[in-house]
DNA sequence: GTAGGGTTAG
């Protein structure tokens, strides 16, 4: 409700500002608002609401053929891809007479920003052989692209290359390599770089705490954040302690991050709680077995809970076999978030975990009829700076006859270790064999195999998914690393599993 | 960021 009044004012406020604006200038030119009052109003014009407003400007923009002024057109470009629009966005782009490096670099940040890194990427290929200049802002745009595919070799590459260059506001380099390196798994050059930094931003320091976080390292979130306090230069601010909290939960320090979120509340560092915060102590206590607690403090929030908030019940119910909330969570997750796929499959295993094989049927119906697409699972790893993507039971690879011969024979020497496929992550209604089959078909195990055939002997493996990753991938890929003496990096939706002689980082809780 | 593009986010 509140949000929704926000948004009204909101967009009356750049109401009433652009018409100031438009008569301002009337006032100062005698005539018409010029290009740039159209740029500085595209601008502001963000939000649901926003774009309304922009696509209005953007027809009077039509009408007054002012649309070839590079200023107006990077700034409705930009408008478009802010509001999801992206292929709107592109046409704006390429209907563009004279080309930039600012609308350029719009572009480019508008597919990474999306999530669309690989596009970003292409196209800033494609730039620069056609000539486009870069700038700070283009690379930090192309680091989040990079930070997205986990593309370390090219992230090191564009590293070196805006060292050589010595290009101004390092600062906001700096922020975004330090995101690269750990979204890349590789934490410890985060480190050094934000240690050598002359400043810092409060940016910087949460891009270091989010990194140990993922990776799960409580110990360390704990540790910078109070160096952060006690330098007492940057004030912490909602993400930072949304990163701190996390971590907590992440790294097994779940009291720790039960007292930060107390003086959170008792006022002490400055930042109120908001709903995300009241997110990360549900998933401190479900991860130390407080279910009913956390259960408790749901119903006792100012807040009304989100989908994600029940979420994270609902995986804590799941972890520790509390079928009693998790079915009344679930349901109420299907109710409020029916579309999500995620939601269906964990009420589903959490009914196989305790052999209710009727209701496991009885989700898996209400999925079909509800027609709920999930997402298709991806999962990709580099090897000699190329990406290498794969889906389940995937038929395309060049490689594939390898990687398949390389996939029966783990499967029969893990099983020999002591593997046991864990079927119940297998939604449909197949017997058993099926289901093993399906079960090995899955991209992050195909990825794997692909790194351990492809890479020389004890090199570290780094898999991305796009999705979270599924209890028996998870087991499969400690076997590879207990057997094949790897470290196995493996970087799911939500954070990584840093996976060493078959024990992993999350202490399976995720 | 000086009329347009940027870095952190359960």
């Amino acid at each position: 409700m509140n949000r929704l009044l926000l948004k009204w004012i909101g967009t009356l406020l750049i109401l009433i500002w652009f018409l100031v604006t438009l008569w301002l200038h009337d006032l100062a030119t005698v005539t018409e608002p010029n290009e740039f009052t159209f740029a500085t109003v595209l601008s502001s014009c963000t939000g649901t609401f926003g774009f309304e407003l922009g696509r209005q400007i953007h027809s009077l923009i039509i009408k007054r053929t002012l649309d070839t002024h590079i200023f107006v057109g990077s700034s409705l470009l930009d408008m478009y891809a802010k509001a999801g629009r992206i292929h709107e966005a592109r046409e704006v782009f390429e209907s563009l007479l004279e080309r930039d490096v600012v609308s350029c670099t719009a572009i480019i940040s508008g597919y990474a920003q999306l999530g669309l890194d690989a596009e970003a990427l292409e196209l800033f290929r494609r730039l620069n052989l056609e000539g486009m200049s870069s700038n700070y802002v283009t690379y930090a745009s192309v680091l989040t692209a990079l930070s997205g595919l986990a593309a370390l070799d090219l992230g090191k590459q564009v590293h070196n290359h805006v060292l050589r260059c010595k290009l101004p506001f390092y600062v906001v380099l700096q922020n975004s390599l330090i995101d690269m390196y750990s979204k890349c798994g590789n934490l410890i050059y985060s480190r050094r770089i934000f240690d050598n930094m002359p400043e810092r931003t409060v940016i910087s320091w949460n891009a270091m705490l989010v990194g140990y976080s993922k990776h799960g390292m409580g110990r360390e979130v704990v540790e910078l954040y109070k160096l952060m306090r006690n330098e007492n230069k940057i004030k912490p601010d909602s993400v930072t302690l949304l990163g701190v909290l996390s971590g907590c939960s992440h790294g097994g320090m779940e009291n720790v991050g039960l007292e930060i979120f107390e003086e959170m509340v008792n006022g002490k560092d400055g930042v109120k709680p908001d709903i995300e915060h009241y997110g990360c102590v549900v998933d401190l206590l479900g991860r130390a077995g407080r279910v009913e607690e956390a259960f408790e403090f749901i119903k006792k929030m100012p807040f009304e809970p989100t989908a994600a908030l029940w979420g994270s019940l609902l995986g804590a119910c799941k972890v520790h076999s509390n079928i009693d909330i998790g079915e009344f969570v679930g349901h109420r997750l299907l109710e409020i978030e029916p579309e999500n796929a995620g939601n269906y499959v964990i009420l589903s295993n959490l009914y196989a975990s305790t052999g209710r094989w009727e209701d496991v049927r009885m989700v898996r119906d209400l999925m079909l009829k509800k027609a709920v697409k999930k997402e298709p699972g991806r999962s990709w790893i580099e090897v000699d700076q190329t990406l290498h993507s794969f889906h389940a039971i995937d038929r395309s690879h060049p490689r594939r006859e390898e990687v398949f011969a390389k996939m029966k024979e783990l499967s029969i020497k893990f099983k020999e270790a002591g593997y046991v496929p864990d079927l119940s992550c297998v939604l449909h209604d197949v017997d058993e064999e099926q289901k093993e089959k399906i079960l090995l078909g899955h991209s992050e195990k195909l990825a794997l195999t692909f790194g351990l055939i492809s890479t020389s002997e004890r090199a570290p493996l780094r898999v991305i998914k796009n999705l979270r990753t599924c209890v028996d991938c998870h087991n499969f890929a400690k076997f590879v690393s207990k057997i094949y003496m790897r470290e196995v990096y493996l970087r799911d939706k939500n954070r990584f599993h840093h996976i060493s002689m078959g024990v992993c980082s999350c202490g399976d809780y995720w």
